[in-house]
DNA sequence: AGTGCGGCCTGTCCGC
DNA sequence: TGCGGACAGGCCGCAC
């Protein structure tokens, strides 16, 4: 579910609510998500304050002052802050709970989220030190995908969604930008020429600072912390318009599948 | 080393 | 109204 804009999105809302403030208990009701949930969550985090709280790809790191939460949002993950004596629903699997008994809620109904808990930097984490650039630093660029693209035969829509290439590329946002660089997603990445990559980059950020600027996308489940969509659906130009006009030529927006995920284009305007 | 699948889960929707 | 199957914002781990 969660692409960089609906993480990003998590990070910022729930940031003022956390930030200097201490958990008072950690509650588990279900620890078997993607990963199980670290033991003596609670024992770990009691009457320990919140630091910091930054994003690396798709992952959200809490800091405390004896080490740092990461976590997943996997493909249904939501993260809310609720008022005090806010009954938990279905799948609503840990609280950590603030002296105002205000909660941190991480609900997710496919469980394909995760929690770790380090005490190195979070950076050196085994799930994050392989991951690629964050698309949106400077260091994230045309060249970069060129140079990473040499003789790879993937589709460059795979290839984009690799995370050890860049993170934070999803299947919407992966569809989108090829939409916007005007190139069709089952070109194999290695036939790409650098200035083509350079138009893709650009539109890799172009979208995803667009998407953050509307709260991110809401298909289906994604609310932010407050419970409310994101209004980035209304942007989408390809995604899930199989069959619709395209809004730029007016032709047919075509559905294929690639890697087992859904991918959408326009077949004039992508090539 | 790169690629392509299976699997982890629940909920929803569609066709029979 | 019920039931099976396909599909859904991710991604690791394993074969080849």
């Amino acid at each position: 579910m969660p692409e960089l804009p609906e993480v990003e999105t998590t990070r910022r809302g729930i940031e003022p609510h956390l930030l200097q403030h201490t958990v008072k208990q950690v509650i588990v009701r279900q620890n078997q998500l993607r990963w199980p949930v670290p033991k003596n969550l609670n024992k770990t985090l009691t009457n320990k304050r919140v630091l910091q709280l930054d994003r690396r790809g798709k992952y959200l790191i809490i800091s405390f002052e004896n080490g740092h939460l990461l976590l997943h949002l996997g493909m249904s993950g939501s993260l809310r802050i609720t008022p005090p004596n806010t009954a938990p629903r279905k799948h609503d699997h840990i609280d950590w709970v603030l002296e105002s008994d205000h909660c941190l809620r991480f609900h997710d109904p496919r469980r394909f989220g995760s929690v770790h808990w380090t005490k190195d930097s979070p950076y050196e984490h085994p799930l994050l030190i392989k991951l690629g650039p964050e698309p949106l630093d400077t260091e994230f660029s045309g060249q970069h995908l060129f140079n990473k693209s040499r003789k790879r035969k993937a589709a460059v829509k795979n290839f984009i969604m690799d995370s050890h290439i860049v993170v934070g590329v999803g299947n919407i946002y992966a569809s989108e930008a090829l939409f916007l660089a005007g190139i069709k997603p089952s070109q194999p990445a290695g036939n790409i020429s650098l200035i083509r990559y350079d138009k893709l980059a650009k539109a890799i950020k172009k979208i995803l600072r667009a998407a953050i600027k509307q709260g991110g996308t809401t298909l289906r489940d994604f609310v932010n912390e407050q419970g409310n969509p994101g209004y980035f659906k209304q942007k989408l130009n390809v995604y899930e318009r199989e069959g619709e006009k395209c809004k730029n030529c007016n032709s047919r927006i075509k559905k294929i599948t690639l890697g087992q995920r859904s991918s959408y284009f326009c077949p004039r305007c992508q090539r």
